[in-house]
DNA sequence: TTTAAGATTTAGACTATACTAAATTTTGTG
DNA sequence: CACAAAATTTAGTATAGTCTAAATCTTAAA
């Protein structure tokens, strides 16, 4: 905090709406692919035209939730990545609460969560982490924030670049959130936690090939990249 | 449906946002007490000031969803009664699920569930009432309106109004979302599905004056009235 | 190194929901 | 039954978030 709060620009918990932390959520998620945030990939992520999303950018920027860079991009403050970490925590809370404690499958979840994250309160936060005993993954295998800010350890390669030598991996986390693609995977068994083997992976962007259960299948390359694995221990 | 429907006043999934839900929901319950509901009542139950209610009343009657008499009062069509039940029909089983699937106390709950009823979805409403078996009630006893929008039997009588012969009686209902008042009530063993035994009644509005389990209780007759009893059977 | 294409921002407008102050209608009292 | 008080509506304004069209900046290619 070495940056003054003047009274124009301080941040209170009426100015985080569920437009702002979708849009803190969307720079946070893109942010992680590693490119610099962008206006275009914004409103392409968040559904709006662009002129909203530079709009938008300024709002963050006067609320210290963003650095903003007019044509440059944007990327988070700590007190936005705090926002947005808590946001995502809700999220898959929720998911894994939904396959949990009410039978959801996971390619349901994704669209239910998206709406309550916004509005569910601390208390109940709590009483689900605390059903689910303060869980670090959600169904997709992907890391549940912690309460305060930190991310669970995550270490895995994509499935797309791990090195085929016929090995045995289990796949710890899917990054994907369309359901007809889940509902497939599920169906041929490639879900977290699941051991598959990888058999042949053609070069460049071919097709990578596993085996699970005995049958053979052939993933597209950009699925692939999507999925992550990690080796086997012992 | 015999009120032709023009292009203009067309009622569509997405004219019904939470504001909207909330007026109707506020009509719906005014509507209650027997009195005709009006603009200053619906400005106090909603927290806004009543230029702001004129300007949504039109907007509803436009949508079809209320009757609007100018100076005279509002009350509900047809479809705009659907709605509101159907909104209650979350909110309380949204009650009852956190109070028995979370462990929440059931002054706690009314807060959360005045925000999630707007957004669950169909598909959460009705794993809610699965996992409660389609239950009737909520936890202060109120009855939760079925999927066709109509409502279980209900008939009680207000303990201020029972005739006071040294009866016992069931507490079926305790219409008061005040936290504190409901912690007062729990503790003294005042809650739906208790049995007590009305011991004095002062004339007018004096207090009555009940036991439960071997205690007795003098109540205000205001509180009284919030809630309900029906005679013992058998 | 100029320039055209692409990305981004500015300008101006719209909708939903809220507000205050002023005008109008209804109601209750004398 | 007249008129003041109370309730309600009208008029005009504000804010959040969205849009389209036009202007401007950045970048990549000739």
């Amino acid at each position: 905090m070495t940056v003054a709060e003047n009274e124009i620009n301080k941040t209170t918990k009426q100015n985080i709406t569920p437009v702002v932390e979708d849009y803190l959520k969307a720079i946070y998620s893109l942010r992680q692919t590693g490119e610099t945030v962008r206006t275009a990939a914004l409103a392409v992520r968040l559904n709006v035209k662009p002129p909203t999303v530079t709009a938008m950018l300024k709002t963050l920027a006067d609320l210290n939730l963003i650095r903003y860079e007019p044509y440059r991009g944007v990327e988070l403050t700590e007190s936005g990545e705090q926002i947005a970490l808590e946001v995502v925590r809700h999220h898959r809370l929720i998911e894994l609460y939904l396959v949990e404690a009410l039978g959801f499958s996971w390619d349901e979840v994704h669209d239910e969560a998206e709406v309550l994250e916004h509005f569910i309160s601390e208390k109940l936060e709590a009483r689900i982490a605390d059903y689910l005993g303060n869980p670090t993954h959600d169904p997709h295998g992907d890391p549940i924030p912690n309460l305060d800010g930190t991310l669970p350890e995550t270490t895995a390669n994509t499935l797309a670049d791990f090195s085929p030598a016929a090995r045995e991996v289990r796949v710890v986390r899917v990054r994907d959130q369309n359901p007809d693609r889940l509902r497939y995977l599920s169906e041929i068994g490639l879900v977290p936690q699941s051991t598959i083997k990888i058999v042949a992976a053609e070069p460049f962007d071919g097709p990578i090939t596993i085996q699970i259960s005995k049958k053979k299948i052939a993933l597209d390359r950009q699925l692939a990249r999507l999925i992550l694995v990690e080796e086997m221990k012992g």
